[in-house]
DNA sequence: GGCATGCACATTGCATGCACTTTTATTGTA
DNA sequence: TACAATAAAAGTGCATGCAATGTGCATGCC
């Protein structure tokens, strides 16, 4: 097959981006648990494509922290330890801290007001019981957090640290009650950032990450 | 030329590996300069390695955020614009403030007491205005601090920004009185922590590289 | 039966080559 | 001379192939 196929149905970018994209989803959405192999070969002919950019895909999620790689070894889609879990949960406790604090210092009007107004909606899917759509509710909300802090490399960090738990916190709005107390803990940041109380907004933003640590906790030694 | 060569003085780990020590390290030292361009031949020649681990290379540290990619294009050695190049020294201090918080907390008694006999050792580097040597103990210092903090996922991105901002940090201690001032600031973070002054600790660490970000401003623009 | 040894197979590491894209040099035209 | 069109050169993107390293199973020895 002299190169013939060439771009198919699939989207944008150069065969690797799209690959990096397509896997790093899969790791995140648990469609690849952690500790599976990814061998290049079987890769290469689920995407169609030689060894060569899935060598690249691979190297480039090494490097983000999804794989990990040995030489002449497979990768292996990240199965971190407990104790590293817990690092990256408290730095990602720090991070929103930082993030929610700088919100209430930098946001604009506008996005203290798309904020709230995306916040109080939410409630409707508290009631309602609606856990898939309050999960993509909270990744919005906490996605505006890190872009209201207007520090590129901040959003930077808190992005790749949230992909890298993301495998390890996917069932956390299962528990019971866990919706109600999260828009309770989502409110008092809010309300932190609307009275620009940088101190009040940060404290709120780590410990409500730190109690979703203790709630994913479970799951991650569980899936084992 | 069959793979003959293989394996010559050269260290340790993969062709690939080595390839991302080197030119990270000649980018964080100065020996490439932010924008220059970075192409798979000339770098394969220069390794006396094909294109392939160039690639692979220059993929890894595009992810580390050390050059710029974008598709048939050459690689380029990060350029960051001045707000971006603000937010990491911003983002900066948040790292070492809560280093220097949790290292507080956290270092073992044998840490404390490396922690201080190395900085009280600096205090005659700093009387003989040895500059290089003073850098060498300055990176080891904050080094500690990163350890300190116990916190593995922290270290790594506060070790990744380090590594980001080196290029435009270098200068910093030819600044007129800047040794003394940073012995200074050293000491009083060194204070806090060993009386396990968290608080004190991270604000002082914090408002450390605050200064060292304005020094290095100067230097980041006069090289354009 | 348990354990070391060796061989076949699977898989990664890197080199090489061709297609495609961008850049630079060149030529023709107003 | 200025500028557009176009050809040549340089460089990246990916495929393919071979060497080298690892892995698992069979065989033989104790």
């Amino acid at each position: 097959m002299k190169q013939v196929r060439r771009r198919e149905v699939i989207r944008t970018g150069t065969t690797v981006e799209q690959m990096v994209r397509a896997i790093a989803d899969m790791i995140v959405t648990g469609a690849l648990l952690p500790g599976e192999k990814l061998d290049e070969i079987s890769l290469a002919s689920r995407f169609e494509v030689s060894r060569t950019p899935v060598r690249e895909a691979l190297r480039e999620l090494g490097a983000m922290g999804l794989v990990g790689r040995e030489p002449n070894r497979s990768a292996v889609v990240t199965n971190v330890t407990e104790t590293h879990l817990h690092s990256m949960f408290e730095a990602m406790a720090e991070l929103e801290g930082i993030c929610a604090r700088l919100s209430a210092e930098r946001m604009t009007v506008d996005e203290r007001r798309a904020l709230e107004l995306d916040h109080r909606g939410s409630m409707r899917l508290v009631h309602a019981g609606a856990e898939e759509d309050y999960a993509a509710h909270n990744t919005e909300f906490h996605t505006r957090l890190y872009r209201g802090a207007h520090n590129d490399h901040v959003f930077e960090m808190v992005t790749q640290t949230r992909a890298r738990l993301a495998p390890f916190r996917r069932a956390q709005f299962r528990l019971p009650g866990r919706l109600a107390k999260s828009y309770e803990e989502h409110d008092r940041i809010v309300a932190a950032i609307m009275r620009a109380d940088a101190a009040a907004a940060g404290q709120a933003a780590y410990s409500h990450v730190e109690i979703v640590s203790d709630a994913s906790a479970v799951f991650a030694t569980a899936g084992e």
